[in-house]
DNA sequence: CGCAGCGCCTGAAGGC
DNA sequence: TGCCTTCAGGCGCTGC
C-alpha cells in the first residue's frame, strides 16, 4: 500500500526518466478511473512532483498529470519493443518520444489518474484539499496541534484524511502513533504530545523514504524492487508480538474500518 | 455544507 | 482437495 514513503522512493526514480520526455501516444483503459490519461497525449514533462501520495507530471502545455496509486498500482518505464500492452492489469500507458513506455498496471483498481489544468485539482477531492507536506517548515507544531486538537475524530482517522498532515496513510500512522505513545482512538491531545506526534510522523516516514519503501504484500518500486522498511517496522503487522519498548502484547481491533495495531501499555488511553 | 458510511476491486489465505 | 468466505484498505461518492 503505497504511502509517502514508497511514493517519494517512486518519484525520485522516475524524475530523472522522466525529464524532457514527450508524450507521443497515449491510451488509458474504458474504466473511467484511468480513461483520461489518454489525454495527455502531445505534452512534454517538465517535471515530476510529489503531493502526499500523490504523483505529479507538470507538463509542458500548463496541464498535470496525476497519478494515485491505490492499493496496488504500479509504474514502471520499459523499452516499448518489449513491451507486452496485452497484460491484464494494465490500466494505462504513455509512449515516449525515445522508444520508451511508462505503463500503469493496477491489480485491483484503486488508483486514479487525472489529466487536470495547473493545480486544478477539483477533480481529485482529498488533493485538492491535502494539508501540508510533513517536511515543509511552515508545519509547526501549534499549526499540526490546532488541526488534530478540534476534529473530534479518531486521531488515527484524522490523519488518514490527509487534512492535519500529507501522505500518512495505515502503516506509518500505526508506527507513528506508537513511537509517540499515543492511543489511535484518543480524540484530542495536548500540544506536547502533538508536538511529540508530528516529530514521530517526521521520523516514521524518513527511515520509510530511506529504507526505499515498505512492502508487505503488492508495493514494489519504479525498477520492481521491493523496499525494506518492513524489516524496521515497530508496530504495524506485528499484533501478538510483544511491544519492542514494554514486551507486552501488541493489540489489535478495527478502528473505523481500519486494522490497527498499537501497545495497551505505551500507548494508553487518555481521552 | 461537513462528514459518516458505503462501495469499489481482486488475489491470497483460512476454514470446513 | 476444492469451494466458499474473509480480509487487505485509500478514497470518491452519496445522503443525512
Amino acid at each position: 500500500m503505497p504511502e509517502l514513503p514508497e511514493v517519494e522512493t517512486i518519484r525520485r526514480q522516475l524524475e530523472p526518466r522522466l525529464l524532457n520526455a514527450a508524450i507521443v501516444l497515449a491510451w488509458g483503459s474504458p474504466n473511467p478511473k484511468f480513461t483520461t490519461a489518454s489525454s495527455a497525449m502531445g505534452s512534454t514533462i517538465t517535471r515530476l512532483d510529489r503531493r502526499g501520495k500523490y504523483l505529479i507530471a507538470r507538463l509542458d502545455d500548463d496541464r498535470d498529470l496525476i497519478v494515485h496509486l491505490g492499493m496496488t498500482g504500479k509504474l514502471s518505464i520499459i523499452a516499448a519493443e518489449t513491451a507486452d500492452l496485452t497484460t491484464a492489469h494494465l490500466r494505462a500507458w504513455w509512449r515516449l518520444d525515445d522508444e520508451r513506455i511508462l505503463r500503469f498496471d493496477d491489480i485491483r483498481q484503486f488508483g486514479r489518474i487525472a489529466v487536470t489544468a495547473r493545480d486544478d485539482h477539483r477533480s481529485m477531492p482529498t488533493l485538492h484539499a491535502i494539508g501540508p507536506e510533513p517536511f515543509d517548515e511552515e508545519l509547526t507544531d501549534l499549526r499540526f496541534w490546532n488541526a488534530l486538537r478540534s476534529s473530534g475524530r479518531h486521531l488515527k482517522t484524522d490523519l488518514l484524511s490527509q487534512r492535519p498532515i500529507a501522505g500518512v496513510g495505515n502503516i506509518y500512522a500505526d508506527e507513528a502513533l506508537w513511537l509517540a505513545g499515543i492511543h489511535p482512538a484518543d480524540r484530542t491531545l495536548t500540544r506536547s504530545r502533538a508536538a511529540a506526534l508530528l516529530e514521530a510522523i517526521r521520523s516514521v516516514l524518513a527511515a520509510g523514504i530511506e529504507h526505499g519503501g515498505t512492502t508487505l504484500r503488492d508495493y514494489v518500486d519504479a525498477e520492481g524492487v521491493s523496499g525494506g522498511h518492513q524489516h524496521h517496522l515497530w508496530c504495524y503487522g506485528r499484533a501478538g508480538e510483544p511491544c519492542e519498548r514494554c514486551g507486552s502484547p501488541l493489540r489489535r481491533a478495527v478502528i473505523d474500518a481500519r486494522g490497527t495495531t498499537w501497545c495497551g501499555v505505551c500507548q494508553p488511553r487518555r481521552r
